[in-house]
DNA sequence: TAGCTAAATAGGAAAATATCTAAATGCAAG
DNA sequence: CTTGCATTTAGATATTTTCCTATTTAGCTA
């Protein structure tokens, strides 16, 4: 689910502003022109994936980053294609000339 | 329009396949139970992404991966997450008693 | 408890996606 | 130039996604 979850911009930026710290769903909803209950969902998709996770404190609700999923998983699905990518690299002839 | 390019696990079959080799329409299909019309089509988003190119063979188009997208940006977007993952290893007190 | 605030859920409309069959296109070879 | 194969495009339908407003849940504070 974790391709799902990062197909979709907003939630890319959650993530990327999650970087910094830990935040509340209103502290999220800030940097963004939806509303709330939206913010809320894309929230749910991405814990659901395993990028975020959900912690009480008080009346609010903070959320915090969790890597594994992304140095995990997809860095996996990565990993054959910049190696294929290093393989052509260094099968480049070396060019003399002009180019 | 990578991500939404890698968000559907027939096309994320299809890289994986042409990571061996250039393949024709028809070759990538057999390995699917998929109409070839819906081959097709998953072939034109993942061009449109940026993720394979193709070329004309005869009667025959050869579709073969690109890595740029996957090893630039994609990557790009993964660095800050496997930093701060990094980090919070370093970070991490090591522990002489149980948990 | 009553009132306030934060967040989640419900319900619904609009847009995007996926996949099929049928038809069209492009090339090759007799 | 007609026939045949590989691929794409069209058209149609079902499913999924996105985002809104309204309502509900939960916790804090007086």
């Amino acid at each position: 689910m974790i391709f799902k979850a990062l197909a979709s911009e907003p939630r890319r930026r959650i993530l990327h502003h999650l970087l910094a710290e830990p935040m509340t769903v209103g502290e999220i909803a800030d940097n963004f022109e939806m509303a709330m209950p939206s913010i809320s969902r894309h929230l749910a998709i991405l814990k659901q994936a395993g990028l975020v996770r959900e912690r009480k404190r008080g009346q609010y609700m903070l959320y915090a980053l969790v890597t594994d999923q992304l140095t995990g998983p997809l860095y996996d699905f990565l990993a054959p294609f910049c190696e294929q990518a290093r393989a052509i690299v260094a099968a480049r002839p070396r060019r003399r000339g002009r180019d």
